[in-house]
DNA sequence: ATATTAAAAGTAAGCGGTTTCATGATTGCT
DNA sequence: AGCAATCATGAAACCGCTTACTTTTAATAT
């Protein structure tokens, strides 16, 4: 009553040819003779016979299985790259095992070697800060890695991303040009390389390009969630602030909302604008301006640059840059 | 310069044992001495050594992966059961290989081949129709399988949710309590049981309970998205609704929005009132009142189910039901 | 000491495929 | 018709580990 599988040597006893003929129409090897190919693809369909990927993949040592490295399931950002990444993924046949790292390096190292012992044959990584283990454990898992929406610090890892510096660059700069002097910088932990290397740095360029001193009481740093951001709400009016660039948009909708039960009219006495152009900045009241991100696209990308590795076939550039925008909604002026 | 790996026969060689040894030491069997546990494990340390995975799980025809069908990674009700299965797999160590199924019919059918095909341990199955051939395709796939959050019409499978009748119906009636005669049931496709089965009986129990009769035209039918929400607008006032209930988070919010943006007052005017209790309810504003679930713990719940299932350990009462309750907030009066 | 039993370690047969290499069957050419 | 080249198949090693089953060693009893 167990399970009652059938085995490739079953069709081949069935078939009358050997293991290897079977194997080989399995595998669309054309070194088959069309009559030989339909006879044992007959007793296949037969028999309902399944190849086991477990054991193809201990004797091909590919498993068409990737390991996919999610900071938070979720959140929006996160999980709109995930499933570009799942549809390129079933395009490709390749089966995803899910990580959860929520940021935390320990749990992310140890993900990395259960992935690797796993043996997948490639993974995608959400995250943003690599430390030197996290780089061994990703060489110990010899297999090739792609950033998702992630930027690495030191160039090593192909990526695919927007130009956050640019992007935060115009974002802030349009709040400049409205007249708001005191912008503060509302983001996640300042540890993670988007924030404290790219964002910070669109900031403050914005800033000095337009002779505004920069006031490190402006600068937030908290977590990536809506309580956190509606928190924040005292903080930034004590500061006199009267703008905000926000790093994530659960965030962003915290501050909105914050603001306004606070008093605080969202956009005549604070301007918001926001990073990831998520379904947030559409439910909210007011709607939320936002730089706008091909959040779909960037995992979609990353995952067939991985294909393409996975494959051993020439990349151009390992680095691939998206296009970004600026979407002007309710939270501004 | 290829993968170096250290196989389980280096170790047995360099700690001078056989390969069976190594492998008692490694799966924790008692029946090694101390001392040479020790040896053991200091050649595996030295050598690095990783057990491979997928040979592990031929020779066991065990994976220690389960698979888990979700049919939309950015729905907020899918994503929060499963960050609670994740937490429970990591915590019983399973990897979790993610399948999206867009709630489509041939899409979940292959998918559950291909886990099948990967030898999954157990399987979480979330989606709200369940034809003759998933169910075969279940049963090929001789491993345990629960629904989370969703329910089986036949109630052959285990399954974990609230209970969904007596939800709507004390939602419902909420409603009628406040004077609402005319009120709309906005959910996904009646194809679903969850929908059709269940969540309708609640409304009309809730009707016929204050003598209120049923009108088929109060029954809307879309799919869970903002945008079909904010369409549903005009429709809802056509009707001549003052109330609603609604199956989905975010199609709740693209309702109110879509209602305030035509100049309806929620909850002067109409009032509100969603399923699913997650963040959108606190984002929106007015902020929705809505039916409160344990989401995290219907995945946790699921997965720890799961993992006895597997283990042929003992379980009571296949189908769990958690308890739900009733948030109010700005969208009813 | 010797017989009995339990604990520790080893041997080897799989698990279900892929793949290299060798061999037999065909086909093409002169 | 005869020989090389090509195609189709089969034999068997191997992938890295688990797990009966057997043998050796250590412990306990008589």
């Amino acid at each position: 009553m167990d399970k009652q599988t059938v085995t490739i040597y079953d069709v081949a006893r069935e078939a009358a040819v050997s293991m290897a003929t079977v194997s080989r129409v399995v595998n669309g090897n054309p070194n088959v003779k069309p009559a030989t190919r339909q006879k044992v693809l007959d007793v296949i369909d037969q028999l309902d016979y399944r190849p086991n990927a477990v054991a193809r993949g201990l004797a091909s040592k590919k498993t068409t299985t990737i390991g996919v490295i999610i900071p938070d399931l979720t959140n929006s950002y996160f999980s709109e790259l995930a499933r570009g990444i799942d549809d390129v993924a079933l395009m490709y046949k390749y089966n995803i095992i899910l990580a959860s790292s929520d940021e935390n390096h320990d749990k992310e190292l140890q993900v990395v070697d259960n992935l690797t012992a796993k043996q997948v044959d490639g993974i995608i990584f959400m995250g943003n800060q690599v430390s030197k283990d996290l780089r061994d454990a990703f060489n110990r898992a010899n297999a090739p890695i792609v950033f998702a929406g992630s930027v690495d610090p030191e160039h090593q890892s192909p990526s695919v991303n927007i130009d956050y510096v640019a992007a935060v660059t115009d974002a802030v700069a349009k709040l400049v040009g409205r007249g708001n002097r005191r912008i503060a910088f509302v983001t996640g932990s300042m540890d993670e390389s988007i924030n404290k290397d790219y964002r910070l740095k669109g900031y403050k360029q914005a800033l000095s390009s337009k002779r505004i001193g920069y006031d490190e009481g402006l600068i937030f740093q908290t977590d990536y969630s809506y309580k956190a951001g509606y928190a924040l709400a005292k903080a930034l009016q004590d500061v006199k602030a009267t703008a905000a660039f926000v790093g994530d948009d659960e965030l962003a909708a915290g501050v909105l909302n914050g603001l306004t039960d606070a008093g605080v009219k969202v956009p005549e006495d604070f301007e918001i604008i926001t990073s990831n152009d998520t379904r947030f900045t559409e439910i909210s009241r007011p709607t939320m301006s936002s730089i706008t991100q091909p959040l779909y696209d960037i995992g979609a990308v990353s995952m067939r640059l991985l294909t393409k590795l996975m494959n051993n076939e020439e990349i151009g550039d390992k680095t691939v840059v998206l296009p970004y925008g600026l979407k002007k909604r309710q939270s501004t002026k």
